[in-house]
DNA sequence: GCATTAATTGGTC
DNA sequence: GACCAATTAATGC
């Protein structure tokens, strides 16, 4: 969304205002309650939006990827972040203030206009995630899961694009890692799942869908 | 290679 | 389906 206006003339003196660093892998750069600190855009790279809830559990609320914003919930009226969020992969993050960003919208309208979007679509999409939670079989909510996962991330010769712990899938599906194990071991018992080690692929996404029942569009986009 | 983490399996309620 | 314990595999240093 930055990304397509990067070239525009009236952005230029903004971008060098940017604050460039690298994120490794597991580190976390969001964190839930701290003060918000601005928007942060995925030079390169994945990462997790996650919330903490009561015990030692977390939810995982979004992945992105690189060319993709965090931190824009915190972008407004709050004044502290309600999610955090923190690298799956060696990233490359750009941190853009919430001063600049602000002056950057006013003074580049289409730019403005895209992250109208950007917010609706968010809204749309969670309020859509919503329903659907509650009446999943854990079976279901897995295979939803790693069905959205390979949607996102892609997949090269019928291996995911990237490896997430067995913990992320289950912070994802809302269950419990035990399950998601169990799932997975199954699957791959019926064929429907490659597994090598933490590296999974789908061999026929079509066979793999069929094992949804009736109204299961994906979580998110 | 060793030490720490994560994955897996099996069992109990 | 949640929780726990024991074993084994993977990973970091």
């Amino acid at each position: 969304m930055i990304k397509k206006h990067i070239h525009t003339e009236a952005i230029q003196p903004y971008l060098k205002q940017k604050n460039t660093f690298p994120c490794n892998k597991k580190q976390q750069f969001i964190l839930e309650g701290a003060p918000v600190s601005g928007l942060y855009f995925i030079y390169e790279g994945c990462v997790k939006v996650f919330k903490q809830t009561a015990n030692k559990n977390s939810q995982i609320i979004r992945f992105s990827k690189n060319g993709e914003i965090v931190g824009h919930r915190g972008f407004g009226t709050n004044y502290v972040y309600d999610i955090s969020a923190s690298a799956l992969t060696d990233s490359i993050l750009c941190n853009f203030s919430t001063d600049v960003l602000i002056e950057m919208l006013h003074k580049t309208p289409p730019l403005m206009f895209d992250f109208m979007l950007f917010y609706a679509d968010q809204l749309q999409k969670s309020e859509a995630n919503a329903k659907r939670f509650a009446q999943m079989t854990v079976r279901e909510k897995v295979i939803n899961g790693l069905l959205f996962i390979m949607q996102k991330f892609g997949q090269t010769d019928s291996f995911i694009n990237i490896t997430l712990s067995r913990k992320d899938i289950a912070d994802f599906a809302g269950t419990s890692t035990d399950q998601v194990i169990r799932v997975i071991s199954a699957l791959k018992k019926e064929g429907l799942l490659n597994a090598k080690g933490k590296r999974l692929g789908i061999p026929d996404v079509e066979k793999f869908e069929a094992q949804l029942k009736e109204t299961q569009y994906f979580l998110e986009g």
